[in-house]
DNA sequence: TTCGTTCTAGAATATTCGTCA
DNA sequence: TTGACGAATATTCTAGAACGA
């Protein structure tokens, strides 16, 4: 591991890449989204619905069918998801025109952390159930193998993806 | 009730127009669609899937995002929405020139009798414990009131999509 | 009464203006506003969500404050009326191009019957338990007086605004 | 109090992925 | 290897709850 640096921004391996937060995380820290970016303290999304409409939930978009995108073309299907994970809407943000625009915070989900991001859990009924009794809830993993701790850091098995210099 | 008359082929009003056996009901019954048709005797429906492909998995087809189209280009997709509403894998059919095509049976779906497709259930797991029980399967109704029997079969509730001639 | 006679689409007088059922029926029966419609049956308003958002809740329409307008920008609050009210999505209607617009019913809710709009009830978990005791639901009156009926239908009161020929 | 608006959640269907016989 | 199915995630539609006017 010694040389083996992880790039900025990049998620741990652990994580499901095809799932929301890996979407999420990718929309966010791409410059190419102005639809969706970071607050000035990286702790907070902040989204142009209009905007995000247009570049992300665009029939075109679902066409072209990127790994970031979605197949729905309604907003609130994106909240709905944003709340599944424990999104929460925070104050609405102005840029420096004095336009606002919504955000969402989520105490997993900051700019400089990405390895909180192996925290989020979809919060259903039977998850929020088996939270509540201190079990653990399965994830779909990226390669196939069994979620061994709660929060995620299955240690060793990431870096495969991870930048090195 | 005395003039109106049902048009051929269409479903009872009761089922809901976007859940996917209605979907099914269409396409199958849908000239414009050579990819999916009945058998000669009505009872099994017959499919090619590069062309289903193509007429209806396709990204385009799911861009038009007509009532008919689904969410996703994976045939194995379409196969599991199969199997979930009770369809088994028939004997291959074969056209005039040898030609085969893959081939579904369920009991509840046949040309004839439209008034079945109502008996058709989500096999999930809770369901299927729920009928083992005896007990009813909610399902999501197209419009307003609440599903009475189980069978969908709301005596007088109908007629509003029903053609009248 | 003799030649008093109540013009077409025109609401019972009993029904308060400003809460939504009228706001919506004068929506739906007001040629100028082409997001929203009845279909040929009138059974089902059909709407145009992009059309809706631009004509009836953008900002400047809140701001010209015309009494059928809303207080609000969001689709999903219009929605959230619309079920509250107890209208229910039906199946999508496509116009003469097959472009699709969403649709919703309510068996209160019809062109050819004004005087069911008298029924429409804000289905709050109170007034749901009420419904459910046979009790009488307290609306909020256009002048001020108690609603004495279940369905509106205060006898006598009406025909003020009443088109008389 | 009732109504409108907002934010979040419940519940059903749809899609994906992998296992098993 | 194929066909059926369990189970997790995604999408949709509706409802609960809080709050202000």
């Amino acid at each position: 591991m010694g040389l083996c640096v992880v790039g900025l921004n990049s998620l741990p391996d652990s994580i499901n890449p095809s799932n929301f937060p890996a979407k999420l995380w990718r929309l966010v820290n791409n410059p190419a989204y102005n639809a969706i970016c970071w607050d000035h303290q990286g702790e907070v999304i902040v989204i142009d619905q209009q905007l995000f409409e247009k570049q992300i939930l665009s029939p075109s978009a679902i066409t072209a069918g990127s790994a970031d995108s979605f197949k729905t073309t309604n907003f609130s299907s994106f909240v709905r998801q944003l709340n599944l994970y424990g999104f929460k809407k925070a104050d609405p943000q102005q840029d420096l025109d004095g336009k606002e625009y919504q955000s969402f915070y989520n105490p997993n989900f900051k700019r400089d952390q990405p390895e909180l991001v192996a925290r989020l859990r979809r919060l259903t009924v039977d998850n929020k159930a088996k939270l509540q009794a201190g079990l653990n809830i399965k994830c779909r993993s990226p390669s196939g193998y069994q979620r061994l701790y709660p929060d995620g850091d299955d240690r060793g098995t990431s870096m495969r993806r991870g930048k090195c210099y």
